[in-house]
This record gives structure tokens, C-alpha cells and sequence, in this order.
DNA sequence: CCTACCGATCGGTAGG
DNA sequence: CCTACCGATCGGTAGG
């Protein structure tokens, strides 16, 4: 390397990366420290760019903090729809529900759907509604899961709590959870089955 | 009432009412809009007080979270002991402690645990170490109650796991629940209980 | 995507 | 608890 090389190296990419990589770091940003509390020169400054650079990409704050909602979604529903297409008997679906859900929530880098369940606040009003009303579409498909627990006598108590409860369960591990923790995360899906299950075959 | 009434007219008030008044006031609004959310000014201005004031009852911002918390975790910790040192059977001490802790959480004026659950983050690392160090043994009381149905054969599944996933789905509600919904606050506490017992009595 | 900048707002303080 | 204020920082913009 040559003394005289440029500070920023960085390979050329193009511009659809450029504001993937921003999105990126908005979301992990937003996520350790909240959407409030992260500034425009902290996502500047991880992404290697000066304070003014953002908004080349995005109108505004608000409309990154959407937009790292809106990718978070759209990709998490995939995986789950992927998964609830496939033809299993029900425990076995649910447990390989869960650990898609999981995934999306404590693997590294899927900062996206935490964001989304811990900065729903943020949002204005008519964000809020928008993101609300494709969420609704990810709460449907975990309902006719629950549902179907509850048909083959796996799961008790009313239907909408249960789903509520189970996702409260699931969403809430990314308060505890920790890498380096004695629980994998292949394990805690397992333990999902075994304590919400009432019958684990 | 007279015209030349002045436009503060409330009554007087000890120090220590002021103060609680202010806390009172920190934690529903640190609850609603965030720590980093709630200017100084949001609090002055709830409390009907000018911008530079809460700064005689409290030395900072950070103060002022880390009260809301300390008070929540007091009240919330003797309210549980209470219920706990009751001798009941392992179910419904279950349903008695998780009425509790729902209406801590989910009751009007309850916003100091909420705070204490969402708003971690926003404490210093010193002040967080000592907060989640008071905050064990709320979670201790709870491992025994976990481990007391576990027992009984209430439960199963690593008892750990239990104890977060049962935590996890009852602070979720404060996520869900609507005060004018169709699910009353005893209701879910009876659900809770439908939907983790793996027979219920 | 950088440079140079702005008006608004923020947490906090001195002195009473 | 009020008055008057401050330095720092914030989201965002014009022009290139």
C-alpha cells in the first residue's frame, strides 16, 4: 500500500449498494440506540460518509427508519410463508416457524424486524398505518398456525392471546439474548415447542 | 371565582408531592414518546411548571429515568412479595402473581415498570448495572414460582427458558392491550394461566 | 456524494 | 420554583 493512498479505499460500488449499506446501518444503529437517540452523524459516520450524505438517499430520518421497517418486513414474511407452504404435520411446522422467526430476530445483521417491533412509536400516524397494515398480514399468518394448534388439541386458552402470547415470548428473547449465552438460538426454538405445546410428541 | 384570579390556581402542595407529581408525570410521557423522545420542556410544560425547574427536584434527565424506575421496581417488587408469601396451591399462586404483575404494567397510572422494561437502553452503564442488579430479584421471585410449577408438572421446558418466555408474553402486552378492548386485564391473567399450565385445574 | 451552512431545539445553569 | 440565558447539537438544505 503506498503512503500516499486516499483515506476512504473502499471498493466502487454502485448505488442500489450504497443505500443498502446505509439502510444496514440504520437499522443496527436504530437498534442499539433507538431511532431517537441515533443522529444523522452517526449514521454518516458508520456508513463513511460526511453528515450531509443521507439525505442524497432518503428524503428524511423518517423515511429511513420506514424503509428499514418496510425491508424488514417484506422479508420476513417471505421466509415464513415459505415455510407455512410447506406440507408438516402441525407441532413440526410450528417448531420450524418459530425457529424462522427466531432467525429473523436474534441472527446477526437481521436488525430490520427488531426495529420494527421495538420503534413502531416513531413512526408518524400515516406511516404508522401503512406499516401496520402489512404487519397485519405477518399476525394473519401466525393466527392460522395458532389455529391450527388448537384444532389438533396442541394448544389451549383463547386463540388471539395465544398468538399474541407466543409472539410475545418470541419477540421478547431479543431482550436476553446474547450470542455468546448458553441458549443457541436452534435450542430456544426447541424450547418454544416444549413450553407452549401440550403434548410435545 | 374572581377575574383578577391568578391563572395558576391550584392548590398548594408539600415538596414531596411536587416531586412525586413531577416523577409521575416523567414516567407517562417517558412511556409514550421515549426517553430520547421527551424533551425537558414536554416534562416542564405537563407539569405545569417552567422550562428550567425540574432541574431543583432533579440534578439531570438521567435522574429523572432512573427514579421512575427505582420507584417502579420498589412498588412492583413489594406488591409481588406480597401475593407470593400467600399459601396457595402452585396454579393459583401463579394466577394471583400474574394478575399482579399485568396490573402493574397495564393499569392506569402504571407507567414506571413499562419505563423500567423499554427503556433500559437509555440508562449510563453504572446506572443500568444498578438498576438490573434491584431487578434480579424481582426475576428470582419469579424463577421460584416457575420452578414451584415446574414441580407440580404445571410446566415444562427448560425452567429458565419458563421464566423468560412467561415474562416475555405478559410485558408484551403492553404492546396490545387497549384499556376499551374486548380482553379485560383479569381475563388475560386467566388466559395466561390457559395457555402455559399444561393442565389446569 | 461533499462543502458549507442554517434555524430550531436541546439539556442544563447562575442567580435570585 | 422562576427568569434569562448559553453552548452544543440536531435534522436538513443549497449549490456544486
Amino acid at each position: 500500500m503506498r503512503a500516499t493512498a486516499k483515506k476512504r479505499a473502499a471498493p466502487r460500488r454502485s448505488e442500489g449498494n450504497r443505500r443498502a449499506e446505509l439502510l444496514a446501518v440504520c437499522a443496527r444503529l436504530f437498534r442499539e440506540k433507538g431511532f431517537d437517540g441515533t443522529t444523522i452523524r452517526d449514521i454518516s459516520s458508520a456508513a463513511g460518509m460526511h453528515s450531509g450524505s443521507p439525505f442524497y438517499h432518503f428524503k428524511s430520518k423518517q423515511e429511513m427508519l420506514v424503509a428499514v421497517m418496510e425491508e424488514g418486513l417484506a422479508e420476513g414474511l417471505k421466509r415464513s410463508q415459505a415455510v407455512f407452504a410447506l406440507k408438516l404435520p402441525p407441532a413440526e411446522r410450528f417448531r420450524r416457524l418459530v425457529r424462522i422467526h427466531l432467525g429473523t430476530i436474534l441472527e446477526d445483521g437481521n436488525d430490520f424486524i427488531p426495529v420494527l417491533l421495538y420503534e413502531i412509536r416513531s413512526l408518524t400516524p400515516a406511516n404508522r398505518r401503512r406499516i401496520i397494515a402489512v404487519k397485519d398480514g405477518y399476525d394473519a399468518l401466525w393466527q392460522k398456525m395458532i389455529d391450527e394448534l388448537e384444532e389438533a388439541g396442541l394448544l389451549a386458552g383463547d386463540r388471539r392471546v395465544a398468538r399474541l402470547f407466543v409472539l410475545g415470548a418470541l419477540n421478547w428473547t431479543a431482550q436476553w439474548y446474547r450470542p455468546a449465552g448458553r441458549l443457541s438460538v436452534d435450542r430456544i426454538a426447541e424450547e418454544t415447542a416444549a413450553v407452549f405445546l401440550k403434548s410435545v410428541p
